[in-house]
DNA sequence: GGCCGTCCATGACCTACATCAAAGGCCCTG
DNA sequence: CAGGGCCTTTGATGTAGGTCATGGACGGCC
């Protein structure tokens, strides 16, 4: 990980004018209509394109800390990342997974409320906060836009904490599932063998669970019919009404 | 609890006149400095004043459930609300206690995601969603407070994921009176004996765990000595680094 | 192509919390 | 102030999921 950190300060340092060739591609932006960009016209598109520079980071690089000043926002083009907090010990709680279209840095206070780290490579683009907000008081369709998105954003949030709370690995497991199916046809990707890129581990730090319980509970459903496990990380899910039923308590 | 519904529909029914001796009492409010209304000019609380109206409502009863139409937007002025989401089988995950000054109802989509109950009795403004709706568009600096709040709850759910997924029994107590105490402060009330107004029931709903749980962990810590539990539903926190300590997990 | 590190799976065992049961305490009401 | 309902506390017991330990699969790298 210290390498790794190593590696990203530079890239941090240099992503400016690396990210030059890349600067004003919101034109050609393919998720564009699932971000906070999508009700953009073309003069407003070009102030953004002004603002934002893109970024890429490799797998386990992180992007931020819990705590660091919050002076950037960002939007997933490409890829995935974790967001997580941590207890002192150690003990972690991934609080979500984004994706293309997603958005991250949303910050109340000065600082960042949770760490943020590359799942896959991850192309992101990067805002600078100040000049966003600046944006945002210029046009206030773009501050409703994220208002809807925050508040879905905290619909997610409720559902998730019901998981946490109250349902059982199995539930979770089948929730988590379902979720990640959903968001990937979202994105205009393949619903059913759905891609799960992430580790057991990190699995079960979203989920609340250990590393053990996620894969016990994966070969579970596996010998129930429910799923099965294709290889790349792969997940068929081979009675999806079941797996919906599973996941509501039924 | 159905008695509780029939007494709740003519309630809601009768609303409207009822509260018209309430109305245009925002110049008034209490509380104003923590909601919604904080920013706004005389002119634009004669506007507000408008359109809210007034509502009180008894201990357990209701206020919205989940998956109604959501066609009002509550501000608490005085008293406590519950709001939780269920699974099919009755098992109940509490996502938030809400008190004075604090907002509730803001939906993404046409229907609330949770379910609204009180839990002491307690008085509400109630604003009309379209009307607030059109208010927020003319006055784009509401609609940035709104944004500001919205992501301020984000960080208290994500919180709250944390400790759903991660913390003990002992920790999540410890967590939860801390909480209490902080938010009772900020709204201006004593942060020590601190008020705890809902049941063992509810606090376990809310941190995942059962009622006999939350009962063995507050008797616990009154005899590690850390509270000390007080009549009328108040805890005394005893030693207060000491319940940080816990909540931090150290 | 062999080595190493990481991830995943599975087994044996353990524990924090749930469940089931029962007995006070408190408040309301008559 | 007696009775009843609800909430809380406490005890005895059960279990889902955690912990610890091992081996196998996969993938990057010299």
């Amino acid at each position: 990980m210290a390498s790794f950190d190593v590696k990203r300060m530079s890239e941090l340092q240099e992503a400016q004018p690396r990210a030059a060739p890349l600067r004003a591609p919101c034109g050609a932006c393919t998720v564009r209509h699932l971000t906070l960009c999508a009700t953009l016209e073309e003069d407003e598109l070009a102030e953004m394109s002004a603002i934002v520079s893109s970024m890429e980071i490799g797998p386990g690089e992180p992007l931020f800390d819990e705590g660091e000043p919050a002076q950037h926002l960002f939007n997933v083009t490409t890829g995935a990342v974790k967001i997580y907090k941590l207890l002192a010990d150690g003990r972690r709680q991934m609080t979500g997974f984004l994706f293309a279209g997603d958005f991250l840095g949303l910050a109340n206070e000065e600082t960042y409320a949770y760490s943020a780290e590359a799942v896959t490579r991850t192309v992101l683009c990067r805002f600078p906060r100040r000049k966003l907000e600046r944006l945002l008081e210029k046009y206030p369709k773009m501050e409703h836009r994220l208002l809807g998105m925050a508040s879905h954003e905290l619909a997610v949030a409720q559902e998730q904490m019901l998981l946490l709370g109250r349902k059982t690995a199995r539930e979770k497991i089948a929730s988590f599932l379902l979720m990640l199916s959903r968001r990937s046809v979202q994105r205009g990707q393949n619903g059913n063998p759905v891609a799960v890129p992430m580790s057991r581990n990190d699995i079960g730090d979203f989920l609340g669970l250990t590393t053990e319980t996620v894969s016990r509970t994966f070969t579970q459903l596996k010998q129930g019919g429910s799923i099965n496990l294709l290889p790349g990380g792969k997940v068929e899910m081979a009675d999806r009404a079941r797996l919906e039923d599973i996941a509501e308590g039924l």
